[in-house]
DNA sequence: GCTTTATGACCAATCTAATGAACAAAACTA
DNA sequence: TAGTTTTGTTCATTAGATTGGTCATAAAGC
């Protein structure tokens, strides 16, 4: 299922590098990275940084949580609010948790 | 922009651990990574392999492109479709295109 | 309170990705 | 078709992440 997210993101990043016109050179130096790095990207390879990922998908107009950049904003914030809630660490009870599947 | 997507997603991944009850220990461990590598990835490095990190995903239980298993694998022949019909390489014209910005 | 456990941070050694160059093959254009 | 550009691939080197260990701190449970 990894395996296929990533291969889905490849192909959609090409996607949208062809529907902008871009060959794969422009879209690597404008990613800072190169034409090797950016061809592995596409083909879904694992091994690339998220970082560099993100960046492409952000180049292409790609939307990964389908939400805008102020969205993203809000919705962190948001997510601030939850994880102080939570408790800071998780810890167990003297019997194992048994819900491996 | 990367970078808020980027913290996003590692906040996400540690609610989602919490809420499931595993230590970083133990979702290191079923993801096949150190607790260290954890711990960048939920603190929103960008160095981290996309591959682990989608694993990570994964194994929280987080939805990247909010569609179950099955949906990936249609939607994934559909964007098959759309490559084979997509030019096969992106070729500028003579003069540069100057869509700079 | 005390004890135990989880987490955060740092480190050197190791492993692996990123790079840039080069070549071949494919694909587009004239 | 000929010629040019884009892409796919490989490879040695460089750069950077991963690891496993350890320590200190913090938090949860008793």
């Amino acid at each position: 299922m990894t395996r296929q997210a990533l291969t889905m993101l490849g192909k959609l990043i090409r996607i949208g590098r062809a529907e902008r016109g871009l060959t794969a050179q422009e879209l690597a130096d404008r990613a800072g990275i190169s034409r090797t790095t950016l061809s592995s990207i596409e083909k879904g390879a694992p091994g690339p940084e998220i970082g560099t990922v993100f960046e492409v998908v952000s180049l292409v107009g790609l939307r990964l949580f389908e939400s805008d950049e102020r969205m993203l904003q809000v919705y962190n914030f948001r997510l601030d609010e939850k994880l102080t809630l939570l408790p800071k660490s998780v810890r167990h009870a003297v019997k194992e948790v048994d819900d491996d599947f």
